[in-house]
DNA sequence: CGAATAGTTGACGGACTTCAAATCTTGTGG
DNA sequence: CCACAAGATTTGAAGTCCGTCAACTATTCG
């Protein structure tokens, strides 16, 4: 908890830099200019696996699904990164993965050398990096344990409950879902079908209620949490 | 491969710092004391979750299970610290996992402050512990994109080919195994029973040769690679 | 030597995947 | 605005894989 207070601090400095040049979404794209806002329509790339390391990005509306494809065609989505979050910090030259937006996404774009500048005058911001690199291995563990010991019924639990604290912080009880279920089942190692039926099952145990297929409302955070809970924190 | 190389370059450095103090093996405990050289015997634990920060410890010789305990009893093994691989590094105050000796192990200790007031006159280091973050992360990942896709047999093939190539770099075809069936399932997300089979029908497909229940020998560690392969890296 | 721990193997049942078909949603062109 | 097409979702049926329970064997330590 110190650590995730110490972050956001930082977290909000940082961004309040990145604010600094235009803190109006603009559709279209402006690319290579400090903080640029640009918009990632639903299924298009920011970067590929391998690339250089160009920008640090903070998502400020959609999704971005960080992705690892194998050989055989299946991906691995190792997270998806949401509002308010970050995507590149660290000191990678290039890119560990693939950035798909999974519905359209405006981000923020810092170039990587500013993002070194400020870093160098702010010793503050080196700590935000290293939390935030730590909190990505412990991201990356809980996904791992998620994955190891539950069935599908904890993992789609577990995964809602948490992106409904990330998501609707503001209101905790209804959230647009910002991904489809094929996306769901490549970071839970499920299939779209399996997830789907869990959905189903969790809506039939009335634990959470589906409108229009992406708008969930979870009627029993409590059991939703108990059903995945012991596997997260 | 870039950052592997520096990384291994200030391993080496701060390695060399670590070993100024005590260079030889002494048994028995000899804590507080920089660099100290310590014995954890088989099912002894180093630390525990929860407690706050006070080395980082290089493992010398066997191995340490970091893991975490869940409410109902089962644990995730998140990793397995193998000789030459470092533990705590980082600026958490309090350890995330704990850590059991799955055989008897010789570890160096060096008290967190003194690596803190080291990181600080070496620049050269905080590189080496961004480098070892982002490592970890990506360890944390691989095994969650092994659980995530791979059956039993990919999962065990997996775990042996990378095991084998960071214990057995001298000797790539025959390396003891410093883990039970037990500890291999609880990091797998096996049972210890899935993870024999595993191992028999490795035998019988005459990839993997077991001597003595410890003992494994690779007979073809081309069709290992390409078994567990597609997961890894 | 004997007990305790670790490992192996078999049988069975349940959980998830695969294949398939039907329904719902969304975007586009007329 | 409507119709249609493409994509996303839901649901069902059958098969496979892994977990559980159980019995047995091997190894280690006193």
């Amino acid at each position: 908890m110190q650590a995730t207070h110490g972050l956001e601090e930082n977290m909000i400095a940082m961004a309040g830099r990145m604010a600094l040049v235009r803190p109006i979404p603009e559709p279209g794209i402006i690319e290579h200019r400090p903080s640029a806002l640009r918009l990632v329509k639903a299924k298009e790339h920011l970067f590929h696996e391998g690339d250089p390391r160009q920008c640090v990005f903070e998502v400020v509306s959609g999704a971005l699904a960080l992705y690892t494809l194998l050989p055989d065609g299946r991906r691995q989505i190792a997270r998806f990164a949401l509002p308010g979050e970050f995507v590149c910090v660290g000191w990678e030259r290039s890119e560990p993965h693939s950035a798909e937006a999974t519905v359209d996404t405006f981000v923020k774009c810092l170039p990587a050398l500013l993002a070194r500048r400020i870093a160098k005058d702010a010793p503050a911001s080196l700590d935000w990096i290293g939390a935030q690199m730590a909190e990505e291995a412990r991201a990356m563990q809980d996904l791992a344990r998620l994955v190891a010991l539950g069935g599908a019924l904890e993992r789609v639990a577990g995964f809602i409950g948490r992106l409904s604290r990330k998501i609707g912080a503001a209101s905790p009880c209804s959230f647009a879902l910002p991904m489809t279920r094929a996306d769901i089942g490549d970071h839970l190692g499920l299939t779209l079908e399996t997830v789907s039926r869990e959905f189903s099952r969790l809506r039939r145990l009335r634990v959470i209620e589906i409108e229009r297929v992406t708008q969930v409302v979870i009627l029993d955070p409590a059991r939703l949490r108990r059903m995945g809970g012991d596997l997260l924190n």
